[in-house]
DNA sequence: CGCAAGTTTGACGCTGCTCAATCACTGTGG
DNA sequence: CCACAGTGATTGAGCAGCGTCAAACTTGCG
């Protein structure tokens, strides 16, 4: 069974074995890493490529009035900072929001498998595509959407996000390591807010969340309620034929 | 004179005579568009770029409840979506917020160019990792910023970039094509809140706005209060020493 | 000169914030 | 196995920043 990321660039190209085993060196020597640290922090030059395999992470900034702005989740298969080395210095910090495994691997050796294998450099950029379009929608919900817009629109891609990884379970729950204020930095609101926004949802029979784990069990109509359209998340389809892309959901 | 294209690669690249006259090339044929153009629509595939020689653009997303979040401002030497080629449709569109001369270019005449020039390649590179950089900072302020810091934020950012293209003049003055609707809508506001909000940094005698132009009448002020700092403009030190970059504002 | 678009101002209400207390859960050490 | 501490979740009361609606005014433009 290959990895995360493995399994996150197989929906974005159509790779052949020896492409796999290239990617399966990258990924060969991960690290455990706990809650709470950070893999890269604002002010850092970094040369290393961070590959999240297991657990999750966020980047962020930290503001003078000492609140947060999460600008990003990392899931199990992203890969944090492709383009990193052209940077004077990072302009945010990256930390972990659950234990995790983490595969540091060097600038270099990535740009060397992405010349080998141009289908995973297209791959590569194509997932970078996608956490733009990813930061461009959370820009949109926090500027024009209401709390309970944007906390369904965020449950919703963060499902969507984990299916396209495996990690959404046949009943349809997944692991989300997301303490109430984490998701509240994230939504430009605050964990009380969050709080009420959620046991919302819940009261609809909407969803439920509870210790770490979620289930969407309207997927439709919470994607309603959010303004949640999928597309985004899946911009380049693979070269191969739509049986490498089946529908997610309708 | 070289046009602002080239005047903002200029901040990124040390640039020689046959790599500034490829610049030219790509931008000898601009075309006279006028305010209210959409230069991209939603869904579609563009396979050329654009290139904004002067005028004011953005990128932007109309909801389904008829509001609309401005994503991105696009000033004069900007360029608009290096990497759209590997998009499958676009997920927002882009307009014109004033009179603009435009070069349209064929993807494949840029990334000749970049394959010829690699120091052209990496100056264009920077660009987008700088806007990037904005996309991230607008997150942050719309997420966890009051109006009035928002606004000081986005006046001191509008008007480093506008230095960084030669566009402020000697008095400090500069073309601000916006309406208060405009602004508005790419801080999360409404138009009535941004007017006061304007009202209050005018009563406090930090900047002047008036008929599409401003000036930023006590920089350091205005940066503090918006929680300001210039580095993310500028992350790309150019090949050759500081003295192409010259501070900006202390 | 007259219309259309944009700006300014006021009154009022709601969404989401603050402060604060209580409750639940996890992990740790005895 | 239990007690305890620390973190996170939940709930309430009160409030303020920003939105809404609406009207008057100003500016640009044909």
């Amino acid at each position: 069974m290959p990895n995360a990321f493995i399994r996150k660039l197989r929906r974005l190209a159509d790779l052949t074995s020896s492409e796999v085993s290239a990617l399966l060196d990258l990924t060969s020597n991960p690290q455990a890493r706990r809650r709470g640290e950070e893999l890269v922090r604002e002010g850092d030059r970094p040369d290393t490529i961070q590959l999240m395999l297991s657990g999750w992470g966020c980047r962020y900034k930290l503001l003078d009035d000492g609140s947060r702005q999460i600008l990003a989740f990392l899931l199990p298969g992203d890969l944090c900072d492709l383009h990193v080395s052209l940077l004077d210095h990072m302009d945010h910090s990256v930390a972990l929001l659950s234990n995790a495994e983490v595969a540091s691997v060097p600038a270099g050796e990535i740009h060397g498998v992405m010349e080998r294998f141009r289908k995973i450099e297209r791959a590569l950029w194509c997932s970078t595509l996608v956490d733009e379009a990813i930061l461009r929608q959370w820009l949109i919900g926090i500027g024009r959407r209401s709390a309970i817009e944007r906390a369904s629109h965020r449950l919703c891609e963060l499902r969507c996000r984990l299916e396209l990884v495996g990690l959404v379970e046949r009943n349809g729950e997944f692991d989300l390591p997301l303490s109430q204020e984490d998701l509240a930095d994230s939504l430009g609101l605050t964990s009380v807010h969050v709080n009420r926004t959620l046991a919302k949802l819940k009261g609809q029979g909407l969803i439920e969340v509870a210790q770490r784990r979620a289930k969407v069990s309207q997927p439709e109509r919470l994607a309603e309620i959010g303004g949640f359209d999928a597309a985004y998340l899946r911009p380049c389809a693979p070269a191969s034929k739509d049986a490498a892309r089946p529908p997610l959901h309708g």
